[in-house]
RNA sequence: GGAGAGGUGGCUGAGUGGUCGAAAGCGCUCCCCUGCUAAGGGAGUAUACCCCGAAAGGGGUAUCGAGGGUUCGAAUCCCUCCCUCUCCGCCA
């Protein structure tokens, strides 16, 4: 969420961002600073009660030392009859105050100055593009190489969960573990921190990252526990430093972390469901940084980077999106998206996606760090994917097949593998 | 899952109804002293929010695992939940 201090010296601003955005209902600005208005003045009002109440029960407690029950009796009387009213004020504050947080949080993220303004994908810029898409008519898509060589399998997976929870055989399985191991590795040689964080997390980490209450429908749950299944590794790992204060010094943080994620994809369908294009549980590594203020611009920069090398080192053709504001989701400020391309499919597959939340996630969570001068003021986070498994194991497969039916491995991944041929 | 103990400030740890946001010690910061990598002395040292102030700062409210209750008044009493530890059971 936003700064409510910022919202009221820039209010201007705020609109703007929300109409870039997509967001057509500005009057949520006036709104929420009206309501901010009503609870301070209220909360003012209720803390000189409280004052008030406060001063009379030190004073009955001084005459009830000195033995003086008669004069003490009067002031508690006359107490009894502020406490109602104070209750009543109170429950005023706290309804008035939950007012406040659901409109605060229904106002996103202001995109950054360097964000193309746009409606749509459509008005997306390409930054940048690496490779020559393979448009050679002969290649196959994933799920029929996969299909003559039986190495992922749907229908078992349907039979045993449902649609979208696959199976993976032999050297597909094989392949998975070495590119998960080669994607870590590579994280921590750039100064990642590995970290293996749970599968599940309870609804003040779902909120702490956003997926409540907005997000609510793309996770799974367990009602019983209290727990939210992960969607992907930034909702544990973000969450690990939820309400610290971090030291300047110790700055910045960053992490990487493999987790399967789980996402129930409502509604989704078509070509985009085929093969290994959308799932329900997939495999990712996922980077996490925590970092100054000052600093979290140039650090998406050498996230992005960072995710591009790895396309770069497995060979495979991509292209990097700048994000319009129209398309770029509520939480962020900035955001690239990496697609790599499918020759199989001869379409681009994202694989990538590297924000930075500037400091609304952090506010929300509560992480903060101490200046030089012990001012306490947020941390900016942010996150990219290094990279989701399934549509990377889809183009490597569909760009080093060869004629024959057989497919190469990637150079880098050969010591993983042991192996040349899959 | 059963039985018991416990959760206090950066840490250790006092505090069982009143002047306790909280003793003491450690740590940390600043200053003084000391001619040496010691010791001593002094001051400061949680967070959020509200009000006043240009700022420095001042005033107020809330917070002693979380939430609710009793009371004029709760770290202290009651209820619910969460977490930690010990023993038993079960188990990868």
């Amino acid at each position: 969420m936003l700064d409510i201090n910022f919202i009221r010296d820039h209010k201007k601003e705020v609109k703007a961002g929300m109409l870039n955005k997509g967001e057509t209902d500005i009057a949520l600005v006036d709104r929420v600073l009206e309501v901010d208005e009503n609870w301070r003045s209220l909360v003012t009002r209720v803390d000189n009660l409280r004052a008030e109440s406060n001063v009379r029960a030190k004073k009955i407690g001084e005459l009830m030392g000195q033995g003086k029950k008669e004069e003490a009796q009067k002031i508690i009387q006359a107490t009894t009859q502020d406490k109602q009213k104070i209750k009543d004020l109170e429950e005023e504050l706290a309804a008035i105050k939950k007012q406040r947080e659901e409109l605060l949080f229904r106002i996103p993220n202001m995109p950054h100055e360097s964000v193309p303004v746009g409606a749509s994908d459509e008005d997306n810029v390409v930054f940048a593009e690496w490779g020559e898409p393979d448009q050679a008519e002969w290649r196959k898509p994933h799920w029929e190489l996969s299909d003559e060589h039986n190495w992922i399998d749907f229908e078992r997976g349907a039979k045993v969960t449902g649609a979208g929870f696959p199976f993976y055989l032999g050297p597909i399985a094989k392949l998975q573990r070495a590119l998960i191991n080669f994607f870590i590795d590579e994280a921590e040689r750039k100064g990642y921190r590995e970290l293996q964080a749970p599968y599940f997390v309870n609804e003040d980490s779902a909120r702490g990252t956003g997926q409540l209450p907005d997000k609510e429908d793309m996770m799974y749950v367990i009602p019983r526990d209290g727990f939210f299944i992960i969607p992907t590794a930034e909702v544990p790992v973000t969450n690990f430093h939820r309400d610290e204060i971090f030291n300047e010094k110790d700055l910045p943080v960053r992490y990487v972390a493999y987790t399967p994620c789980w996402r129930r994809e409502a509604g989704s369908h078509g070509k985009d469901v085929r093969g290994l294009n959308r799932l329900h549980q997939f495999d990712k590594v996922e980077l996490v940084k925590i970092v100054h203020p000052s600093t979290s611009f140039e650090e998406l920069e050498s996230l992005r980077e960072y995710a591009e090398s790895l396309l770069k080192k497995l060979k495979l053709p991509f292209r990097t999106l700048l994000m319009c504001t129209g398309d770029m989701g509520f939480t962020q400020s900035k955001k690239y998206d990496l697609e790599v391309w499918s020759p199989g499919q001869k379409r681009w597959l994202e694989v990538s996606s590297c924000s930075n939340f500037t400091d609304f996630q952090a506010r929300r969570m509560q992480i903060r760090y101490k200046n030089g001068n012990g001012k306490i003021e947020m941390l900016h986070t942010l996150n990219g994917s290094g990279l989701a498994l399934p549509r990377v194991v889809a183009a490597l497969l569909e760009a080093c097949q060869q004629e024959d039916g057989r497919v190469a491995v990637p150079e880098v991944l050969q010591s993983y593998m042991g192996r040349e041929w899959l």
